[in-house]
DNA sequence: CTGAAAGCGCTTACAG
DNA sequence: CTGAAAGCGCTTACAG
């Protein structure tokens, strides 16, 4: 080792010790604020540690306490909208309770995912917040059997699980966004799901018939599209809608990414936003107050989630029980310029 | 501690060791896969490691190599665009050195940072990676005062550094830009720029200026607006120039944020893109190809300067010297459809 | 109130 | 080719 190497290198409590000419044992106690050591000599430590700007070897007190300080989030791709609202919340939470963040994208790659797996297997995470729809390696699993900790947000694909979720009410924001463009007059309302073997998806599109029915609406299949949760999914089934024989006069989509496409389609084929067509959109991302006109869409609380989740994550790391393994946080229509009464006369075919 | 888990705690390389009938030494050079082995030991641990799923304990490892395989990227905000497109580069190069990606936002506020910068002082990062425009606290000399890796992405305020930054031609992206318009026959060219005490804005606006002094047109400072980044700031400023006395037949946005403000505006006053308005963008994030109409926009190459960036650090992390403080790769035009001729006469205020 | 000592699970000279 | 031993920098019973 040089010798500017050596200047370089960050105290160890040992050094800190000498000087102060007392023992490792008390300045460590000093440092977690145990109790135990003298008043006077507590502050001459303290003094000591401030003068030097010391911070505890994070790698010997990760391998005392098997602790490491870091969470993972595993998420699908990095996108935005969705996953950055949860990822807010979580990051609020961690910054309380100073663990930091690991970011990790699995892609839907088997083998990526496998590896990052195992290198999480080595102790180096305290726990695991899933941000997966659905998982083929059944990563929660994996993750239970070698005892680390995992809480899921949003809605998964298994109707119960053994490991704590938390969602959001979907079917009420489902049923609530078909009642509403009802009670705006609408008769025909177009409806974008997601994949249907998503309970998810199966959760919107309960609450749209729901709201139907009970509104005496007959159920029409022509009216209801599968797609994915993108953009381009929003752009196609808008096309296909729009081009029925008797086009709905709004539509319905399963979520933001979605009608910013179908904003997309009905730009290009000029029909007015909401004169001829209204929009509602699902989970209430960053940027749909922004989009012209501000897109009517049921709030996910995304913030509170992640934070929840959280938050839940670190008390059972705490070695804390739960109350419940399952929590729902409400989901609410946000009004704003996307819909208005249909307009008399059916929508012309462009 | 109870037997359940005991049960579940995960191997150690002596209990592998013990198993096998060797010595610690042995296994770990094994898992290592350093020579001084005989084959028949080697294959017989190996199996052993793979039989247990045996995987070496971070900490452990992370105390004695002062490694901890941890990268951490620091930026403002979580707001999508351009720092998820750098983040899907650096992703993509951890995923081939085996680090895991630490994510961190100061939102601009310095209690924050301060914590997350002692947290990070116990050697428990590897590296830094920063993805801020500038700081108040100084972070990059702090982090290189404490001798851990810095690499800055993106344009930083400082013209020159002492520690490596990567970067695009910002310039010549400016200057490209405005050359298109120009040649599209426009000469009333509005440009709206990021906060001047930038050098990355400068860099636009001088390349703005470039061009339309090669084509012999007068710089109209009514035409050229300060705003910031945001969305809301596209807005802002497109109103302001749509209330000339003489608006531009099209706008030059300093950012694809800033451009979907101007999309807003427009269409809110009923003005055709690109019919009666040219627009142009800068960065081209994921989402301007789905703008409607489809922006044009300046390229940066955002994932490649991520990876780049990631690279960078890696090297200098495994104490190899960099060729260059500085890189810039090159950014390009990018031509959609929210450009076209400016219509004849002077464009009505609406 | 104070400190000597064991030990967390590895890696790495070094000796055989 | 193989292994005993030191040590990375802490925390935590335990003894004084």
């Amino acid at each position: 080792m040089t010798l500017e190497q050596k200047q370089s290198k960050r105290l160890t409590m040992a050094q800190i010790a000498k000087e102060a000419g007392v023992s490792i044992t008390t300045v460590s106690k000093v440092l977690n604020q145990l109790p135990g050591v003298g008043a006077q000599t507590r502050a001459r430590i303290q003094a000591m540690i401030e003068q030097h700007d010391y911070v505890q070897n994070h790698a010997a007190r990760h391998l005392r306490k098997g602790q490491s300080g870091l969470i993972d989030l595993v998420i699908m791709r990095l996108e935005g909208g969705y996953d950055l609202g949860i990822m807010h919340g979580v990051q609020e939470a961690l910054e309380e309770s100073g663990h930091r963040l690991v970011v990790f994208a699995t892609h839907e790659d088997e083998a990526v995912e496998r590896r990052w797996l195992r290198r999480i297997q080595d102790q180096s995470t305290d726990g695991v917040l899933l941000l997966l729809p659905y998982e083929r390696i059944g990563i929660a699993e994996m993750l239970m059997a070698q005892n680390i900790p995992v809480v899921a947000i949003g809605d998964r694909n298994e109707p119960t699980t053994n490991y704590p979720t938390i969602g959001s009410t979907i079917w009420l924001g489902g049923y609530t966004a078909t009642e509403y463009l009802i009670s705006l007059g609408h008769r025909r309302i177009g409806i974008i799901a997601g994949p249907l073997h998503l309970t998810t998806t199966r959760a919107r599109l309960a609450g749209y018939r729901e709201a139907l029915e009970r509104a005496g609406i007959p159920v029409d299949p022509a009216l209801i599209c599968e797609g994915n949760y993108f953009l381009g999914d929003g752009i196609k089934q808008a096309n296909a809608l729009l081009d029925l024989e008797d086009p709905p006069t709004a539509i319905f989509a399963g979520n933001d990414a979605q009608a910013a496409g179908v904003y997309q389609v009905l730009y290009q084929r000029q029909v007015r936003i909401p004169d001829e067509m209204s929009v509602v959109g699902f989970d209430d991302v960053m940027y749909t107050a922004q989009m012209p006109p501000p897109l009517t869409t049921i709030h996910q609380p995304l913030a509170e989630m992640g934070k929840m989740a959280a938050n839940m994550l670190l008390r059972l790391i705490g070695g804390q029980t739960l109350e419940s393994n399952r929590v729902e946080l409400s989901t609410s229509l946000v009004i704003r310029d996307s819909c208005a009464p249909p307009r008399t006369g059916p929508l012309l075919n462009r």
